[in-house]
DNA sequence: TTGAAATTGAGAATCAATCTCAAATATGGA
DNA sequence: TCCATATTTGAGATTGATTCTCAATTTCAA
């Protein structure tokens, strides 16, 4: 299915359909959280496919570019992605303390943010919102 | 004021008081929108005043902690900053055609967010919300 | 099957950010 | 004021994610 929509994007690009591209959708689509491309490309040759760093990189930005994967965070410490075909569109919270992820959803927010949008007159594509503070866990252990 | 701030925190985490720190957070000050971690060192060198690039980074690391400025957003091209202290907390609309930036702030919003958190057993400290999309004249132009 | 155009990959290049460590400095006490 | 010492500074090196280069390979419409 997401290689439907894939080669399809590419098609009306005048991009091409590759076996890379393929090989590298497919292990995407393999992670059921979050991943970076590093991981990724190391994913891809463990299997004993190939598909080098450069296009990992190249191919990861086409695939967002067509709405089926999206940053998720850019850290220090590199780009963490989430397909979001499949997968609700959803925001993130993230624990200071150990790292952890809370997914949640709102349709109230997302209504809200529209409405802020409209006052503006901009028109909203994309959004990240990310709340940074302290898990339940780390809660009870500041204590 | 912010300069009593700057150096109680530091005095609190028995970190000391430098020129060169006073000289960062005096032109951090002096910007009144985003700025980047480079022009502000830039900034600098031309009032004739002192301070390494590397002093420039661990100082603006030190404010974050301490609470008077802020990443707006982390770009391919680096770390966008602002200050907080005397503005009020805002989020933030980018146009994916132009690069402008819109700041808006919104009261329905940040109390939903705690109401977000306090479901979540979350306790949110800070939050950054990115919409990217188009502004007016941009959607005009695409026409 | 053919050929123009697109893509690939190994390694180089880029560039923001951090690190290194010897020299300079801040600070609390004598 | 002077001292002792822990902290900070800065020039340049280093890191590391990402992009770029370009010759060789592959795609795909005709
Ligand atoms: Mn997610
Ligand atoms: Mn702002
Ligand atoms: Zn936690
Ligand atoms: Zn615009």
């Amino acid at each position: 299915m997401e290689k439907k929509i894939f080669n399809k994007f590419l098609k009306e690009r005048g991009q091409r359909v590759t076996k890379e591209r393929a090989v590298i959708l497919q292990k995407t689509f393999s992670y059921h959280g979050h991943f970076d491309p590093e991981s990724l490309y190391l994913r891809i040759r463990e299997t004993g496919l190939k598909a080098s760093r450069a296009s990992v990189y190249r191919t990861l930005n086409l695939l967002c570019e067509c709405g089926l994967i999206e940053r998720v965070t850019k850290t220090e410490r590199g780009t963490l992605y989430e397909h979001t075909f499949g997968h609700g569109h959803h925001d993130h919270m993230l624990c200071i303390g150990c790292g952890s992820i809370i997914e949640f959803y709102s349709e109230d927010l997302e209504r809200l943010q529209d409405n802020l949008c409209r006052k503006q007159d901009f028109k909203g594509v994309t959004h990240t919102l990310e709340i940074r503070g302290y898990c339940k866990r780390c809660q009870k252990n500041k204590k």
